[in-house]
DNA sequence: TCTGGGGTCCTAGGACCC
DNA sequence: TCTGGGGTCCTAGGACCC
């Protein structure tokens, strides 16, 4: 019974909105955005939705629909939505004393305390609309779980919200009824797996849940699970993570937007990836002791399969990309076997430790660290300033002609030069 | 609806070691 | 020779999220 308040602000389709601002002829239009290598819907318009169309659904599925209905279809543009994103933020930072950047299009926010929640929430829509020019929905409730649900009811105006919701103005009564209303599978923590498993247990909706044994739910599902029932009975269980704690692990990975079958473009790939995990890395200030690498073919043809990952423990931890490359590189030629057709290669960083914490051994050349952290440090400043791929190993290919499929991406309109949009 | 992308965390089982 | 214990690492796969 600590009284907090928070609020979870998210961007309505948010990647559809982006394409918008910048693009009055999708107005109107169903319009979806496709994930990495053109392959799923991960953004839909209100006409998409109104088509039935689901949340990741294969674009290749909705060829025949795309066509009928004059669908257009946008390739992701992350440097355009990650810029986006950042505007959105930096506003909502002033309304709150503290803030959680959740995923790139919503965070938390700690209200507690504030009066006048609901007019506060309009306040909060209005500005980003006219700053930035995205529509957002605010939800508040006493718990993080129940902030989310009560963002849900704000989109889709279940208590009479228009964009804004604030549970803790709710009765007890009012509460109940509503949340008797809403689908388990609504919570946020419980997806498609656990809904069948609920429901065998006569749990249906949301206030089935809040009101299970605690107990029971623990021991079926685990600690996850008996976390998130206690929130939903305002239980503050979950944190504001003000500054994000660091990784476990650090992935990268990407489809391939044709079937590969060489090693040595396999081996491009790789390069490209741990580069891109190595940037990550030095951003957290960590360095990893290990290196995984993975490689698989299409699971969804009938190409003979072959899957396979494999660790490289690394002499002594670190952050250097040339270092995590080596052991990339080992791998890939480890797990590499000829005459499949490859369809996605992964490259994770393990077992993670603050740099600090680094132990230096005997027979470590502590000038050439030096020097090789002055080099990773020059490199990163570079391409942060002129952009990712300005510099970067020789081993990580110039052509990539493996590289994803994009036929439809917008241009970088707020992040370049050339893209800038002018008056016509 | 049997869900073609990417990322993170967690767990189970086997191998190996003390 | 079999079984017992407990730890770590590797590998595969499940579950969730956006």
């Amino acid at each position: 019974m600590t009284g907090s308040v928070f609020a979870l602000v998210d961007v309505n389709n948010f990647y559809v909105s982006c394409e918008r601002v910048f693009d009055w002829r999708l107005w109107g239009k169903p319009v979806v955005v496709l994930s990495n290598n053109d392959g799923c819907v991960v953004a839909r318009s209100p006409e998409i939705k109104a088509l039935g169309i689901k949340m990741g659904t294969p674009w290749h599925k909705l060829k025949d629909q795309a066509r009928q209905h004059g669908i257009v279809a946008l390739s992701s543009n992350y440097t355009l939505y990650g810029d986006m994103s950042r505007r959105v933020m930096t506003i909502l930072a002033d309304f709150a004393p503290r803030q959680e950047v959740y995923s790139i299009d919503e965070c938390f926010l700690d209200v507690t305390g504030i009066p006048g929640l609901t007019a506060y929430g309009h306040q909060i829509r209005a500005r980003i609309q006219q700053w930035v020019g995205l529509p957002v929905c605010v939800g508040y409730a006493e718990t993080k779980t129940l902030a989310k649900l009560a963002n849900h009811c704000a989109k889709t105006g279940l208590a009479g919200a228009d964009g804004v919701c604030d549970l803790t103005a709710l009765s007890r009564t009012d509460r109940d009824a509503l949340i008797d209303r809403i689908d388990v599978g609504e919570v946020w923590g419980v997806g498609r797996r656990l809904v069948p498993q609920l429901e065998a247990m006569r749990i249906n909706t949301v206030g089935d849940l809040r009101r299970a044994d605690v107990a029971t739910i623990r021991s079926r599902f685990g600690v996850v699970l008996e976390r998130t029932v206690r929130e939903l009975r305002e239980e503050d269980c979950l944190q504001l993570e003000a500054v994000a704690p660091d990784k476990d692990q650090i992935m990268a990975s990407r489809s391939f937007g044709r079937p590969v079958t060489e090693l040595s473009e396999l081996r491009e790939a790789v390069i490209t990836y741990v580069t891109r995990a190595g940037e990550k890395l030095r951003r957290q200030k960590s360095v990893a002791s290990s290196v995984l690498v993975s490689l698989r073919t299409n699971p969804f043809n009938d190409d003979p399969q072959y899957a396979r990952q494999i660790v490289m423990p690394l002499p002594h931890p670190t952050d250097d990309t040339l270092a995590l490359a080596d052991a990339a590189e080992r791998g890939i030629r480890q797990i590499y076997r000829p005459r499949f057709r490859y369809h996605k290669a992964g490259v994770m960083l393990m077992g993670l430790m603050p740099a600090e914490h680094r132990q230096t051994t005997l027979f470590e050349d502590t000038d050439a660290i030096a020097r090789r952290k002055r080099l990773n440090d020059a490199v990163d400043k570079i391409n942060g300033k002129f952009g990712r791929r300005t510099v970067e190993l020789a081993g990580a290919g110039i052509a990539k002609s493996w590289s994803m499929r994009a036929r439809n991406r917008t241009p970088a309109y707020t992040t370049d030069w050339e893209a800038l949009p002018t008056a016509r």
